[in-house]
RNA sequence: GGGCGCAUAGCUCAGCGGAAGAGCACUCGGCUUACACCCGAGCGGUCGCAGGUUCGAACCCUGCUGCGCCCACCA
């Protein structure tokens, strides 16, 4: 079915269209990826929003795409190679990406394959790659730009450095875990001078280049400005005074190591400290002396068993559980390293992304998380770029051999001649995925269409946890490069899903479900339908299979539904009858449909998309096929050939919307019933429902909503007296006048009365005009006991309410505030609650004595 | 350390100023001619705790407790 899609074009956008257009950009997923519950979500409703968009008229593009994330993927390739017993130093640069390309085509995008089992209606024939060479183009331009104005730099800075990776990481690429740490105190210098500093990080101390305190800190202030010899090393570092230092912490002293840490590189900054590198970039100890060529973790014990060696070590060591930085792709501790690399300058880029969120050009779903959006780009550090990797966007930057720096844009030729070199590095990827709403547009080609058409993008949708990492930097760069033009109007942020419990799925906890398990167990559909039936905006939601199979249910019901509806000739082929020549069952659900209909439309452009699938959950199964069926039925089976026409045709026709509604979440069932019931070419295609008008019918609903009400009260009472549900019971229904009459006595198993109908239990139902006396004969079956307990239960329920509202009335400062319509509904519960007082005392007095 | 959010039926969650809701689970009864992946009936909650505002609070305010997430250069 999927392939029949694809093929008819159906999801192939059409940039000359006349039709408004609607875009989403697939949040492209990395080669190395396969789909997991995160993704099956997103594509869930990105699909169900360009599945409505498309049956509502709207040129629709989803675009699929990919990342080539950069040290995933080398990653991945290197540890291929390992196998080999390679390196990638042992191909050389140029084999080694082609090497990483042979892998893409071989093992990449095993999710893209995924995708289509999930039904995403995307448009294969713009499936785009971060490496394109349109993309490529796109990244060297916005660097050539950035360039030229001014905000793309390099600098000599400590950065997050990877020792395993061997590459630099930006700040979001590092998580922080609370590690067990030990601090050791060590003591520099001797007698009045000596001045005792505390570290987590004893080794850093062959890097010191000056012990600093605060400058109000008057234990230390005769200090300032003298030196101390460092232990070990024979060198004598100054004393300064920096207002970094907490005087409360520790002992107020803390040794600085301006090559080697974040801190102490500004302090090393401000007073013009040597920056001294001790370690190499695979974070071994190059300091000449005992420890050279050791690994960090080796030295520290080495350093510290010398410094007690030398009775430096003051106080015992000490557990201490603090925040250490991780790489986030291999888990290695990161090591803060001063390193030469390019950034991008922020400041002026965050304002415009801010701004654009501020005055309401890119709207935030739900809301409440622009402020996280706001934390984040107010406060934004300068990003590192360039990454010490070889799959990726080269760095455009050539140096020359007189130390010129030369950026090449897209369409120049790089410098020729002796002495000029590329710059090495590659690029960030986030770097081309943040161009992504532009570049798989066309962009930079000022005359494409696609780009025309399409941008700025309809709905960017993702988890609300890479806001940050994805979402400002597209914000950043399409705003700027786009002359203030925001790269999508809303962005909908979904909730991270969790395991039945609540917590979140992690291999390491065994509680992960993956999607294409279920869609194995359950289907496609139903996995899409759970998912969906979860998404309440930006709110978490914990999966159990228990849901997957409620969804799966449905789809049952909604399939045996259908076939009911069709085994009894329903169609669309005739035009609605009038209002007029329909029964009030008809025009009640027809109403109801109606209703639901708007219902929907104002959900979905809410991003509501629990409460949608919700709402046509509820509405499928406990309106249309509890009671509506049920109701037709009579028709079908009792009433004469125009009731039996008319009844077809309701059936055709609301199983006909319903299925519209339901095909952006559950596409390929309701494909299936839908070109059965109708013989319609394909949903996909179909329009969306309008509300139909003309059907809405107080009246009926009124007496629809009265059968509801006797049938539920006669099955409740039935079971009371303990009667088998198919048992058939002879009965008179007096004071009722709504016309349903047949319909009740078919729904609860009620036969006309016979001649000698004797009548040995009743029931009073209160309806909206009048009271309806059920009289059964039973014949000897009543059981009196469990009447006379169920009309006390009902009594005593009434008493209360009555005392409840009598003491709501009788509150003066509540009939003087209250408005008007409050005080009138509690009036009518008090009357009906002194009504039922009097008809329950009354029968529970006519019982036989039991 | 800072910021944000959440605590409502056994479970997962709606409701966000006017009588406590749904689905699942559970109990009871049913193979009633679409469906046992079903039908019908039922049980189940002082809405985390303590104050306050209000005629009225699950809903607004304050504090507390317990979770969760994000950010973060306290050695």
């Amino acid at each position: 079915m999927y392939d029949r899609w694809v093929a008819a074009g159906y999801f192939t956008a059409d940039a000359s269209s006349e039709k408004p257009p609607f875009s989403i950009v697939l949040p492209p997923p990395n080669v190395t990826g396969s789909l997991h519950m995160g993704h099956a979500l997103n594509h869930t409703l990105m699909d169900a929003m360009s599945r409505r968009r498309r049956m509502q008229g709207y040129e629709v593009l989803w675009l699929p795409g990919m990342d080539h994330a950069g040290i995933a993927t080398q990653n991945v390739v290197e540890r291929q190679l390992a196998g080999e017993g390679l390196s990638r130093h042992d191909l050389g640069r140029e084999k080694f990406v082609e090497r990483v390309w042979e892998w893409k085509a071989e093992y990449g995008g095993r999710i893209l394959g995924q995708m289509k089992r999930l039904g995403d209606g995307v448009d294969w024939s713009r499936e785009r790659f971060t490496m394109d060479e349109n993309l490529s183009k796109a990244v060297q331009t916005v660097f050539k730009n950035f360039f030229d104005e001014g905000l793309i730099y390099r600098a000599e800075r400590i950065i997050n450095w990877c020792p395993r990776c061997q590459t630099a990481l930006s700040d979001i690429e590092v998580d922080h875990n609370d590690d067990d740490g030990e601090l050791v105190s060590i003591r520099y210098g001797d007698g009045d001078t000596a001045i005792v500093v505390a570290t987590t990080r004893a080794e850093t101390m062959l890097g010191d280049t000056a012990v600093a305190v605060h400058p109000d800190d008057e234990r230390y202030a005769h200090l300032v400005g003298t030196e101390v010899e460092l232990p070990l090393t024979g060198r004598r570092i100054p004393i300064v005074a920096d207002k970094h230092v907490d005087p409360e912490f520790g002992t107020g002293a803390v040794k600085v190591t301006p090559a080697h840490d974040p801190n102490d590189f500004e302090i090393g900054r401000r007073h013009d400290l040597p920056m001294l590198t001790i370690m190499n970039e695979r974070a071994e100890i190059t300091a000449p002396g005992p420890f050279e060529g050791l690994d960090r973790f080796e030295a520290r014990p080495a350093v510290v068993a010398a410094l007690r060696e030398a009775g430096r070590i003051v106080a015992e060591k000490r557990p201490y559980v603090h925040a250490v930085g991780h790489c986030s792709r291999c888990d290695t501790v990161v090591e803060p390293r001063l390193s030469l690399q390019w950034w991008v300058k922020v400041e002026e880029l965050a304002k415009l992304a801010g701004d654009a969120v501020r005055d309401g050009r890119t709207k935030i779903h739900p809301p409440e998380l622009g402020k996280r959006y706001f934390d984040w780009v107010d406060n934004m550090h300068d990003w590192t770029i360039s990454r010490q990797l070889w799959w990726g966007h080269r760095i455009p930057v050539y140096y020359g051999p007189e130390g010129e720096v030369v950026c090449v844009g897209p369409d120049e030729q790089p410098p020729s001649g002796e002495g000029w070199t590329q710059d090495p590095d590659v690029l960030d990827t986030w770097f081309s995925s943040g161009l992504w709403p532009m570049s798989t547009l066309g962009w930079p080609a000022s005359s494409s269409e696609d780009l025309a058409k399409f941008y700025p993008t309809s709905v960017l949708s993702t988890g609300y946890d890479i806001l940050f990492f994805w979402v400002v930097r597209m914000m950043m760069f399409g705003v700027h490069q786009m002359n203030g033009k925001q790269p999508f109007d809303h962005v909908y942020l979904h909730g991270l899903i969790r395991d039945a419990n609540g917590k979140k799925m992690s291999k390491s906890r065994g509680n992960v479900i993956d999607p294409l398990e279920w869609m194995d167990a359950y289907g496609a559909d139903a996995t899409r339908f759970t998912l969906a039936r979860g998404a309440n905006p930006g709110a978490d939601m914990a999966l159990a299979d228990e849901w997957a199979a409620g969804s799966r249910n449905f789809c049952t019901k909604l399939w045996n539904a259908t076939k009911f509806a069709m085994m009894n000739g329903a169609s669309v082929a005739a035009p609605l009858p009038a209002a007029a020549d329909l029964t009030e069952a008809d025009r009640w659900i027809l109403g109801r449909l109606g209703a639901l209909v708007s219902e929907v439309d104002g959900l979905f452009e809410d991003f509501q998309f629990a409460k949608v699938a919700g709402a046509l959950y509820q509405f499928t199964w406990n309106e249309l096929c509890d009671w509506y069926l049920e109701l037709a039925k009579v028709q079908l089976y009792q009433g004469d050939s125009s009731r039996v026409t008319a009844t077809r045709s309701v059936l055709g026709h609301v199983l006909d919307t319903v299925l519209r509604l339901l095909h952006p979440f559950i596409p390929f069932i309701t494909e299936k019933l839908w070109t059965a019931l109708t013989g319609g070419e394909s949903l996909v295609i179909a329009s969306w429902p309008s509300p139909a008008a003309g059907y809405a019918d107080a009246v009926a609903d009124a007496r629809i909503a009265d059968v509801q009400k006797l049938v539920t009260e006669i099955r409740r009472f039935r079971a009371d007296q303990g009667l088998k549900p198919g048992q058939k019971v002879a009965s008179r229904l007096a004071g009722y006048t709504g016309g349903h009459e047949s319909a009740i006595r078919s729904l609860v198993r009620l036969t006309e009365p016979a001649e000698d109908f004797a009548a040995s239990a009743s029931l009073e139902v209160a309806l909206a005009d009048g009271v309806v006396t059920v009289e059964l004969d039973l014949s000897g079956t009543v059981d009196v006991a469990a009447e006379r307990k169920r009309l006390e239960k009902d009594l005593a329920a009434a008493r209360k309410e009555l005392t409840q509202t009598e003491a709501k009335l009788g509150n003066e400062a509540f009939i003087a505030k209250a408005p008007e319509h409050v005080v009138d509904k509690i009036k009518v519960r008090q009357e009906t609650a002194v009504a039922d007082i009097d008809r329950i005392t009354a029968r529970l007095a006519a019982l036989p004595a039991s």
